[in-house]
DNA sequence: TTTAGCACTCAGTAACCCGAAGTGCTATAT
DNA sequence: ATATAGCACTTCGGGTTACTGAGTGCTAAA
């Protein structure tokens, strides 16, 4: 379909136009390719025509459509290894035994942020993979009782309840050692319909007065896998970038960072590192998007690098894979319950 | 020192450009005053003098300078209550019984963002009056625990320590107790001299091996009281401004509010709803804040309200002092247990 | 003390010109 | 067939000019 030279001239352009940020036009192309300007010109036809260029006027140089960007990065990017100079900034932190995981994500991202200028993004939720450990009740007032959810991994949340008037606190005890021996060992995401279908038919056997406590439970308990943290870094980088040159562009992306239903546009499913460009992403036409699912034995979630269509693709896949890896790497060593390397 | 009639024209520019963000000329104060457009001139004059009033060039209309925003707010503005209007958009929350009050500060200030189009924050931190009331340590894995510390207000945190090799659970749980019994009661923010103290030199008579314990409980122990949380409301409200029309107005703003020490510029002191403008809160030349602090029986922290210079300080003033009165009612109200109104 | 009158200033807009960069097309050369 | 040289054409952007409207400061009179 297309020829050598038109993948390269393609190729090319978007390199060159993710350097510059303007047009790139048939002369400067000229000694690379070895032709005259009128043959780059007439490849230019071509890619405009199969739409992966674009003009923004008519006597103006060729930038990429996504369409091109999107060829670039399935077939012309070279496949390579994250550069020393950007591997030797993440190293310190996989390599520190002090950071948990959890900090050594956080600060790795925060980095890349800084030494791309992009904005990054970690959603986080506890995964369904944990299972309940403890249901622990603490009294701290008369009628208000705080209760503490543990999962296996280590997660702790926690909810206070007003008791109703009247309520004995021996019947809240007794409520809390049902709910651990009934839920000890359950994968969080089922912990709410064993509540309703296995735990509230029985529960008034033991608790009296029970419907309050059950529904105050009820709440607390099945809060706890919706619970989601979102970390940003750099929200402020991406107005750097020369394609957020209006107030209303700025306006305009500033409102979809901050919008609510931001989190769902974001998260990831997919376990490898992927690519959305423009349209893809369903934020901003305007962005790219390069994101992946983490998993840690306690946590999953994505993390994600939110930069300008006319991001630098491979720096930032490499540098994704590259943390992907060390997470995974960590996970293994820290399992080993640290053993010098 | 000002005349009476210059006093009101001070006090109509504000308002004025306060409603319209153009610059007031002389004319459009004659009908008002009754009297000629040379004359309103010869006060505007004496004003500029005084320093209440600008020029953005030489022959444009005045607006009020930082000076003048301060006369209006200190002298010129009439006490005034809430409207009804606002009222009613806040009265439900308040009368809301289902909502815990952290939850119902939350609900108000969005809709005080929503409103008016600020933005506004809310920062809060346990209180220092906060007593410790339970130290709970749960294994989670073999060499990995949990310790959890409750407040006597009901407040949570915890944090995963990985326990060094060939430390005995059983130690663990010595020190728990030993915790349990010298902290229990102990106000937050003395926590951590106690354990330096106090703890410290004893906590080798009960447990062995405890130097590394010790450090990582003394770093869970202390990092409670310094939690932070920080919630915003209509972040991008303020870019709907005129004031932030260009480019750079608008990214210098953000990159402010993304700093990472604007918490400690928004933290207030000071009991009263306090106005903050320009140069004075220190955060940025071209806005306004109105803050507070507040403090519930668990909680303190600063409820603030960020807009422009140009910001319709009676209105914000009224809320504020509004939403601070029903926090207090609505402990006393709490703290009576529900009692039907 | 107030007012009328007047000259002056400046932002903002629209109209215009011009050069730079770059294109598409056609006719020619390889 | 492909590549090239030449040329007419388009648009952007920056600079200049001219004009208008809003508003001022000042002076002299009421």
């Amino acid at each position: 379909m297309l020829g050598e030279r038109q993948k390269n001239i393609l190729k090319e352009i978007v390199l060159e136009y993710i350097k510059k940020a303007r047009p790139v036009g048939s002369q400067s192309l000229c000694k690379k390719f070895k032709v005259s300007s009128a043959t780059i010109r007439n490849d230019m036809l071509v890619l405009e025509n199969l739409g992966y260029l674009e003009k923004q006027h008519i006597s103006s140089g060729r930038i990429p459509s996504e369409k091109g960007y999107r060829y670039y990065v399935d077939h012309l990017m070279e496949p390579s290894k994250i550069s020393g100079e950007d591997m030797l900034k993440l190293q310190t932190i996989f390599s520190n035994n002090e950071l948990d995981l959890d900090s050594a994500i956080e600060k790795s991202l925060e980095i890349i942020s800084d030494i791309t200028n992009y904005t990054s993004v970690i959603l986080g939720s506890a995964s369904k993979e944990n299972l309940l450990q403890k249901v622990e009740v603490v009294p701290i007032s008369p009628g208000v009782v705080v209760a503490i959810v543990i999962t296996d991994k280590g997660h702790v949340t926690n909810k206070q309840i007003t008791l109703p008037e009247g309520i004995d606190i021996k019947e809240v005890q007794k409520t809390s050692e049902l709910l651990n021996k009934m839920l000890f060992g359950t994968p969080l995401d089922l912990v709410p319909s064993k509540l309703e279908f296995e735990i509230k038919p029985i529960i008034g056997n033991y608790v009296t007065n029970y419907e309050v406590l059950y529904n105050a439970f009820y709440e607390a308990l099945s809060n706890f896998q919706t619970d989601r943290d979102v970390r940003w870094n750099g929200k402020a980088n991406i107005l750097k970038q020369p394609e957020f040159s209006t107030v209303d562009d700025v306006k305009n992306i500033i409102s979809k960072f901050e919008s609510k239903d931001l989190v769902s546009k974001i998260e990831e499913t997919d376990d490898e590192v992927k690519v959305y460009i423009g349209k893809e992403t369903s934020l901003d036409d305007n962005v790219t998007v390069i994101k992946t699912k983490y998993k840690t034995s306690d946590k999953e979630g994505t993390l994600a690098i939110i930069g300008p269509k006319r991001m630098d693709y491979e720096r930032v896949l490499n540098l994704l894979e590259y943390i992907k890896s060390r997470i995974e790497k960590k996970e293994v060593r820290d399992g080993k319950a640290r053993e010098e390397e």
